[in-house]
DNA sequence: AAACCTGTTAATGGATACATTTTTTTTGAT
DNA sequence: ATCAAAAAAAATGTATCCATTAACAGGTTT
């Protein structure tokens, strides 16, 4: 086995032809779970249109790669339930109705429902307490500032966040956020979720109303009123769908996480 | 919408084809889709053991095939939470404790109980009303009979297979049965869950019970009344993990679907 | 003896080539 | 013109090779 001095054929032939000028991506960086993140983000941003015809030759060309790398990468996103395969003429970003929308806003819902009510039983402990209180005070702040601009949505949303995957962490189910995972499919269902749709903000009240019903729930966790906590959760998501209908917000316009 | 059976998870599709020899492997038929399934079912019936380290070559030696396909295969088992893998050391059998069966119980019977209570609300159609009433006829004979044996456990078991399914589907929210795919990585708390562990059977009390809450739980959807069938539906599979705890049953040897 | 190099090997990522299947297009016969 | 058969093209599956990187073992230095 003749291995380390021998190579002379191959010095310069593949490195510079996928020099990336595709995408300005740097995928020089190991691993395909990057090819995988990277198609993500496409479809996430509507690069690829819905009723594209996705192949891995026409992928990999797009992205300066060989087929390799991203047909692993179509599988696992398939796996996943972003892309749908269509045997024999390629993958399809698959589409989602409205009502797939409210379909995966209730499953969150509930699996949030449930964590919290989860955690309510198994107490809450120090640190995980202390997370929770820095996220409500966080939110009162932007709520008493009375402001809704950029720097108050953002701040809001990142309580928010904290808010939201504190308690499902803290619950220990590790198949919770497995199956939320699930649902990321959905830009505006998942935890990431987004909290403007159309560049529209939500109103102070809606604001005031998410707040208010953290301090519930954490409140009910606290007690450890498990039925509570349930409650409160499951009404704090599912119940924003309904917010506009009731409220007059423009078309579900932020979605609390 | 898309209902047709291709959803991407592979709960619901027929795989006849198990139990095949480590090299007398016939791949000339289609696709890695084989080689995934494949693997899955050889963890499943633990050839593998937990805590054996699974590389790329050693899955492929053992399969006869080269190491591309098997690949694309490791990369979505651990996609889907069956493997996880240890950087630059192969994979591995990602184990599971005691804790984590309960907590997929959890989740499973929440989604399931959210499924019974949409449908509840929504309301059945004649097809649908059909399919349960012949999954009870079914486990009614199964109780009248009055003995516990392969045959009575075989045809409870997809009588009790069917009620669950009925319900997910006609509840048409496609991201439970998703969820609960996710789920199925656990061999006893999805859908496909073995009915009989350790070679126990469950007493005749219990089929009764779980006819008993079967009925309810259909009466419930027939007459609309969502929160009675989400608590009755949550009981139902949720409980089952306390019955032994609180009838004497062997380690929690059935467990319902 | 402990910490540090260093060469070796195992494991993985990627590209190309080729085989096989499937889809589409073209062609030919009725 | 229509349908069927054949040819072309596209899509996919697999194998093999090369490259890169991470783990490991052995020896050296402090």
């Amino acid at each position: 086995m003749d291995k380390s001095g021998e190579s002379p054929t191959q010095e310069l032939s593949a490195q510079e032809s996928s020099a990336q000028e595709s995408s300005g991506l740097d995928y020089r960086q190991n691993s395909d779970q990057r090819v995988i993140e990277t198609i993500r983000e496409m479809i996430a941003a509507g690069q690829l249109d819905a009723f594209e015809k996705l192949t891995e030759s026409s992928i990999s060309r797009q992205l300066g790669l060989s087929r390799t790398p991203v047909r692993a990468a179509l599988k696992v996103l398939a796996a996943e339930g972003l892309l749908s395969k269509m045997e024999g003429r390629g993958y399809q970003v698959r589409r989602f109705t409205e009502q797939d929308h409210a379909a995966a806003l209730d499953v969150r819902a509930i699996l949030e429902a449930l964590a919290a009510e989860q955690l309510a039983r198994q107490g809450l402990d120090a640190q995980n307490k202390q997370r929770l209180e820095k996220s409500l005070a966080m939110t009162d702040t932007v709520v008493r500032r009375g402001l809704v601009d950029d720097e108050s949505v953002e701040a809001f949303s990142v309580a928010n966040l904290i808010f939201h995957r504190t308690i499902m962490s803290a619950a220990g189910n590790q198949f919770i956020p497995d199956c939320i995972g699930r649902l990321a499919v959905l830009p505006d269902a998942g935890l990431g979720a987004v909290h403007s749709l159309n560049g529209k903000y939500p109103t102070l009240e809606r604001l005031a109303v998410s707040h208010q019903q953290h301090i519930i729930i954490a409140q009910a966790i606290e007690r450890g009123e498990g039925g509570r906590a349930f409650a409160m959760m499951r009404e704090h998501i599912g119940g924003s769908a309904q917010y506009h209908q009731l409220f007059g917000d423009t078309r579900a316009s932020f979605f609390p996480e």
